[in-house]
DNA sequence: GACAATCTAAAACAGATGTTTTATATATAT
DNA sequence: ATATATATAAAACATCTGTTTTAGATTGTC
């Protein structure tokens, strides 16, 4: 800790340096797509061997990186539930998906703590050994955020099925447009950029979408619970209406 | 064609044997993945050079099998879109999203030609060099497709760009579930099997959700156009009901 | 100042991958 | 039958990967 020089820009200890070079990549590309000799060489020029030494291999330094963002996760997404407490659930739904979407699309060019968004759907498109964590300690959790919220929309129990279900095509669409960045460069125009204010109107189609959705399949459960059949198979009817 | 062997197995022509092989495999793991050792193997314990012989270089093996599995694909979607001519723009819904679906999950031991799903599916999550052919003739005309169903169902123009997010959200929901085979063994119960009718439920909960959330956008839009504004922004109204 | 622990640097290593070369069969045509 | 094109096989090659080794520098402490 006597680091006081004024261009401090290079004199951060490499270690973190490797940490933070290495979490920029992994935002982007695969565990195995990074090699640490690019990492070391974003991490301002350290040696190919210094990984080793800090980390003891190429998937400890993923693995701590992993684990401190993880745990900064859970910290934003409880500070977010707090935030959202009290609010019609309505409201929630709209919160959570931009919330949501915004981890994954918003640019953040100062903030690198805020990449695990990015880093959580990439490992979705293509997992690494350590997505058994990921899915533990930040899908299961997020998802089960979810899964309450549309269980208030819906008015239903949260472990039913139709809840279940629901959730899944809401989180769908969130990955969906999540997908979006990665693949912009092969589809729409070039360049796209997630503005702000872009995001808010894909958050705002997602959550008016779901709602409709939810409140359809909450009402025909209700219709066929009503009945005698309890949630064994799947809720929906056939298309004729 | 001088191949009249009784036990013909073996006597077909390695150049077929190593593109089925590379077609299944590839069907499962990103072009990376996959080394030509690997699929020599496969396919009968082929030569490693016999790739480099027969299709100039890996590039072109996987090019080759792309091709013929895109005009596959093509026969099959417009077999498929005859098929549905007639019904109401509802069953179509169904009747697609089943289709796309059971195209990435379905299990289909026998019919090697029939894992463009899966390619296509796999491509989303981890895009080759030959990923822009796979979005211009496969991800396009299908997700075109699916744009023309939806402006049916919303009674909207097939431009207009509440139907273009409304196709991102039935489509997303669908390439979820698509998802939902390659994670299956992180989340769920190990060796969950998409049978047809675990499938057919699920389409059918896809559809409902979509149907509803369709009508709600298409609605809204038309009472916003009934004003002065045209679909410049996003659709969708705030959270507030 | 000397010693030890810590850190950095360069090179070497082992494994895997795609590709090329070389050699040798096998068929086909003249 | 001989020559030419085609097909197979094995080995060698070049490159990239993560890792280890070896040596050298830096730092802190007695």
């Amino acid at each position: 800790m006597t680091n006081s020089d004024p261009d401090s820009q290079h004199e951060i200890e490499p270690r973190q340096r490797l940490l933070d070079a290495a979490t920029e990549l992994f935002a982007e590309r695969a565990f195995k797509e990074v090699s640490i000799r690019e990492i070391c060489e974003k991490a301002g020029g350290a040696n190919v061997a210094s990984v080793n030494y800090y980390f003891r291999d190429k998937a400890g330094l993923y693995r701590e990186l992993l684990e401190s963002m993880l745990a900064r996760w859970e910290a934003e997404r409880e500070r977010h539930a707090k935030l959202v407490e009290g609010k019609t659930p309505e409201e929630k739904l709209y919160l959570y998906v931009r919330w949501f979407i915004g981890n994954i699309l918003e640019e953040r060019a100062d903030e690198r703590d805020m990449l695990f968004g990015r880093i959580l759907n990439r490992e979705m498109a293509d997992p690494s050994p350590d997505f058994i964590l990921i899915v533990q300690k930040g899908m299961v959790p997020n998802w089960m955020r979810l899964m309450t919220i549309v269980a208030e929309v819906a008015g239903l129990a949260e472990g039913s099925q139709a809840v279940l279900l629901c959730t899944h095509s809401t989180m769908g669409q969130c990955l969906m447009y999540g997908s979006a960045r990665r693949l912009s460069k092969y589809f729409g125009p070039p360049e796209m950029q997630f503005t702000p204010e872009i995001i808010d109107g894909i958050a705002r189609q997602v959550t008016q979408f779901s709602l409709a959705g939810i409140r359809a399949i909450a009402q025909s459960t209700r219709e066929l619970g009503a009945a005698g059949k309890a949630g064994s198979g799947c809720s929906g009817t056939p298309p004729e209406e």
